[in-house]
This record gives C-alpha cells, structure tokens and sequence, in this order.
DNA sequence: TGATATTATTTCAATATTGAACGATTGTAA
DNA sequence: TTACAATCGTTCAATATTGAAATAATATCA
C-alpha cells in the first residue's frame, strides 16, 4: 500500500518499513491458516495449546502475558479448551487467587499428533529465505520486539 | 518463548524465525496500540479510513484484499464507520453488485488530523533500528510477503 | 435467449479481543 | 489488627473476525 505521506525522510523509511513487516506477517499467517495446520481447533486455542506443551502448567496471567493477550480473552479461550476437554483448570491451594491450567491426556495426545505438521507448513513458507536470512530476520525482529 | 522441538535443523531455524517476527509485530503493534494514536477509532476503522485516504475510494472487495480481511468483516467494519459518519457507501450504476465507499469530509478531516501522530509514533516505535537494518528488515519482509 | 457460473455484498453463528468494572484473595503498612 | 493496595480471574458490552449460506447482479456460453 503506497502512502505519499510528506513526512522527513526518516518517518517515511520508518512507514514504509512498518508496512513491509505488518503485511508481510499478516500474508504469511494467512497462508498458514489456509494449509489447516490445527483442524478443529482455531489459532487462538492452538497458540494455549503449544504454550503449555512447550512450557508446561501456567495460571492464566502467565498465558497472557505469553501470548500477549487480555485476561478477559484468556478466560474465553480457555472456557472453550476445556468445554473440548483438551485443558483443565485447578485452582492453586497455596494462593487461591491463581488458577493453574494444564493439558489433559487428551489434549496432549492432540498436539503431539499436528504439531509436526505445523512446523513442516512453517518451514515450507519460510523457504523463501535462505538460512542466513532467516537468521538475519530472526535478528532484527529480536531487536524490535524489545521495543526502543 | 522457547520450543525445544525435536526437528530437522531447518524446521527448528524456520520455527525460531517465525516465532521472533510474529512475537516482534504483535509486541510492536500492541505499544503502538496503547499510545492512543487514533483515539475513538479502533485499528481495524482507522485502517479502513487510512487506505481511502491513500487510496482514494474503493469498494468493499478491494477494500477486503488491500486489507487481508474478510468480505463479512469488511461489512460490519464499513457499518460501524457509516455509522460514525466517517465514509459513505454509494451503489455502482453501472454494475449494481459494486458499492464504492469513500470518505466524508468529516471522515477525511479527522484521517489528515491523526495520521501524523500516527507517523510520528511507528517512527519511534522502530527507531531502535538503524536506517540500514530498516532497510534489510523491509527487502527480507517484501521477500517473505509474496511467499514461496 | 436461456441455463449456468461468477462476483459483490449481506447475514448469521461461533469465537476472538479489548478494556472496564467487579468479587475474591492476598500483601502491606500504620 | 485493620484499612488500604495490589493481584487474579470473571463478567460484560462493543467490536472484530472468519467461513458458510443466502441474495442480487452480471457474465458466459451453448
């Protein structure tokens, strides 16, 4: 998307760079949920799921702060994983503030079974760079996640 | 967020980049979004405000595929702006499937009121890279954009 | 011309997402 | 200890988002 936005030179290369990186993840996402990598399951509760195979148990702060996302959307997707019986909630003795959300077989048996398959997709998209610059993007975006 | 798969060297350097530039857009966009820089809009209308702006009037299709979305979502977006009264919906004479959306003036007065905020804070926001690693991080995001 | 296919938009159900308000629980400090 | 502050999860309203089904309009082709 042009923007003949008269700005200094340097807001226009900050746009221009900030355009290239939103739609170029958006594209690559996009291409991604089309392979159907997590039939049945949507981004938002395969994302919970990789956090807790990977990380394993966490309270629902943590999960936020994870996938950065609110509490109030935790508490839905994590109401919709256990409505399937892919996740349970128990609630902490020690501090019963924290509820602590864990895979239940089921659902570990579940992303065991489609997680290659969604690396494999992932690795097929990103073909299109080369190992050195996967690793130079790889960099970059390190450097900015962190913020200024 | 740490993976420990058990892959092919290729796949694991494939899913840490993908990870790193997914994690750095959503971090990027959610300092963006809490610096407020289009207050009373949400991202997705001041998306929409900002193509036609650019742009010009377009119809709702071309408005969907500049903005990766959905026709159903590119429906209730539109609504809420017409709502607003930020753009107006005019059907096509010529073939009445099309509806052209542009801009009122109150629509255009308030995109050319915010949008050097806009600017100003994306420009912040990456200015913890240099102009050189803006520019590799563009040419590698436009590579990964149009896919493999 | 008439049947069929394509295209643009709307509608709907389900889920996601946020931010704010709220209740429950725990920590802290006077 | 008692008030106050901070933290965790839930609830709610509004909007977003998708995909599928439905409608309307146009294009194509036999």
């Amino acid at each position: 998307m042009p923007t003949h936005y008269q700005g200094s030179p340097r807001e226009i290369q900050a746009l221009d760079t900030f355009i290239k990186l939103t739609r170029a993840t958006d594209s690559l996402l996009s291409r991604l949920a089309h392979r159907n990598t997590h039939p049945g399951l949507t981004t938002s509760q395969f994302g919970v799921l990789e956090a807790l195979y990977h990380l394993g148990p966490l309270c629902q702060s943590v999960l936020g702060e994870k996938l950065l996302k609110s509490g109030g959307n935790i508490t839905m997707v994590i109401d919709n994983l256990e409505k399937s019986g892919l996740v349970q909630r128990v609630r902490s003795t020690e501090d019963r503030r924290f509820i602590t959300v864990s895979l239940t077989e089921k659902g570990r048996e579940l992303i065991e079974r489609i997680f290659p398959g969604h690396v494999q997709a992932i690795t097929e998209e990103m073909s299109c760079l080369s190992s050195d610059e996967q690793q130079e993007l790889g960099k970059l975006c390190r450097k900015l996640g962190k913020g200024g």
